[in-house]
RNA sequence: GGCCCCUUGGUCAAGUGGUUAAGACAUCGCCCUUUCACGGCGGCAACAUGGGUUCGAAUCCCGUAGGGGUCACCA
């Protein structure tokens, strides 16, 4: 087999579709899979769309994933412009030539006359609308001596009026379809400049595609391709149709409820690798147990066999799991620098030792974005109900609660140093001398510590982030409340 | 509506004529434990449906239903 050459040909819209950076994964592990080659070509053929910036979304986030393309605008290679803007010329030339090869013909029908028409059809009885296009009878000669007066036209693809076409998908196996529910298409648009259809073709010839990867809605239109190949006389690359991701409710993933970008994750404190390892998996089975993916090893595992022919839903819930893994995994220093955006927004107080914290949360953490809850006890002792005090399991009511807090609180406040292993002997020490069970002691103090429920980290570590001081305090204004009643 | 595609537990999915129909997430229970989380153990839970073919079908064929895609001078 001649080298593999594998492609992302993403549009400049701004923002990278989720499933659209699975596209281009695939591509990139495929290529690497095979030792081939990995290439990035923009498809900014349509200027009403075109948007600043765009294009540097798109290497930005090939960039911190680390999908490395080998040849692309930024960087250049043997078949270049890699930009779809710049090959104006050579898809007028292509085009020419397909009219001479006889796979398409020149239009002069305006937008406005085609619409009309569509308008006035009767869809119902006679089934999709298909243009029959007066301009498909013109001669050559004709047609090029009106483009020579200057006569604005497209180029359409001629179809068949009948047979069939059939091409076959490496994920979806052998299509076939009548020749006569194509429709023929615009290849090349009034403003020169070529639709997806054909540049696509063109592009993936003269950069030597071998693999082409794209979404289950082009589909439909793939016998088109052939058809444009065949015309051409070219070889026809191996299609690799993907299904598409959707949301629970089985609909697509929307830009709006910005739960569709890869942006939408990263911003949100999600691991790039997590991400990767999870949309990877969506939609590809290793045919093995493993769940964990390194880039390295999806690039050496990826297999064309294991692509999935349904859609697949996506499961925040598996990644939120995948994410938690990823962050177990990683060093306490690499934890903390990242969670430490996330303990400034809601604690200020200069006193407390945010890596004590990080220790904490770094086995607890599954998304960064839920630290700020979990930790703003730190800061501010909430409001709560002295019922927190009563816990069945833990054989804590009002009244021993009131007891043994007081107890410990005597403890700690005898404590000539103020650290984890001098709290812990301080409140085992209570413990022994009640003759209580351990969480009669430590939960009425967890709790006068942080006043919630559920804290990351059980009596003795929040007294060693917060302190002497404030420890005492707190346990003091827990006495208060117990007190009362 | 025409055409094309898809259909194994709630989700991702293994499975390619003979399996007790894997595994993971989620969920539930138990254990560990000073709460929570982590970790360990265990449970619940699936071949859309109707016909064939076959000794035997999740696997092959046909129909039905449901879902998706596509029918642009957008990609």
């Amino acid at each position: 087999m001649s080298e593999v050459r594998t492609r992302f040909a993403p549009s400049p819209t701004g923002y990278m579709h989720i499933g659209n950076l699975r596209t281009g994964l695939y591509a990139y592990l495929l290529a690497k899979r095979y030792g081939g080659k990995f290439i990035l070509r923009i498809e900014d053929t349509d200027q009403e769309r075109y948007v600043e910036g765009a294009v540097d979304v798109i290497y930005n986030v090939l960039k911190i994933t680390g999908l490395k393309h080998d040849e692309g605008p930024d960087i250049g290679g043997p078949y270049g412009p890699y930009v779809q803007s710049e090959r104006k010329d050579i898809y007028k030339k292509y085009g020419d030539k397909l009219v001479d090869l006889g796979g398409a013909y020149y239009c002069f029908c305006s937008k406005e006359e085609i619409a009309d028409v569509r308008e006035h059809y009767n869809n119902g009885s006679q089934g999709p609308f298909k243009y029959n296009d007066p301009c498909r009878y013109l001669s050559t000669e004709e047609a090029r001596k009106r483009i020579a007066a200057g006569e604005s036209y497209v180029i359409r693809q001629r179809i068949p009026d009948t047979g069939t076409t059939t091409f076959e998908d490496a994920v979806f196996g052998k299509i076939t379809v009548e020749n006569s529910t194509l429709d023929e298409s615009v290849l090349l648009k009034s403003d020169g400049l070529p639709t997806y259809n054909f540049a696509n073709v063109v592009d993936d010839h003269l950069m030597k595609i071998t693999h082409v990867m794209r979404g289950v809605e082009y589909l439909p239109s793939t016998p088109k391709y052939n058809l444009l190949y065949n015309a051409f006389g070219w070889e026809i690359p191996t299609y690799i149709h993907l299904p598409h991701i959707v949301k629970e409710d089985g609909k697509k993933l929307s830009k709006r409820e910005g739960d569709a970008s890869f942006d939408d994750f990263y911003n949100k404190g999600y691991l790039v690798d997590a991400i990767v390892n999870y949309i990877a998996l969506l939609g590809w089975n290793p045919g093995t147990k493993q769940e964990i993916f390194s880039l390295k090893e999806l690039e050496e595992q990826f297999s064309i066999e294991g692509l999935s022919k349904s859609p697949a839903m996506f499961d925040i819930k598996k990644l939120n799991w995948l994410n938690g893994e990823y962050i177990r995994k990683m060093p306490l220093e690499d934890f903390h620098k990242m969670a430490y955006p996330y303990y400034k927004k809601v604690i200020t107080r200069k006193d407390i030792d945010l890596m004590k914290i990080s220790r904490l949360l770094h086995d607890r953490t599954e998304v960064f974005y839920e630290i700020p809850q979990n930790i703003d006890f730190f800061e501010k002792l909430p409001e709560y109900d002295i019922n927190l005090y009563v816990h069945k399991k833990m054989k804590t009511n009002l009244v021993n609660s009131a007891e043994n807090l007081k107890a410990a609180y005597e403890a700690l406040k005898s404590l000539d140093v103020w650290n984890e292993e001098n709290v812990e002997a301080a409140l085992k020490g209570t413990i022994q001398k009640l003759g209580v069970k351990n969480g009669q002691v430590f939960w009425p103090v967890r709790t006068a510590l942080s006043g919630k429920q559920f804290t990351p980290g059980g009596a003795i570590e929040i007294a060693g982030v917060l302190g002497r001081d404030e420890s005492l305090r707190r346990i003091e204004i827990g006495l208060k409340k117990l007190s009362d009643v």
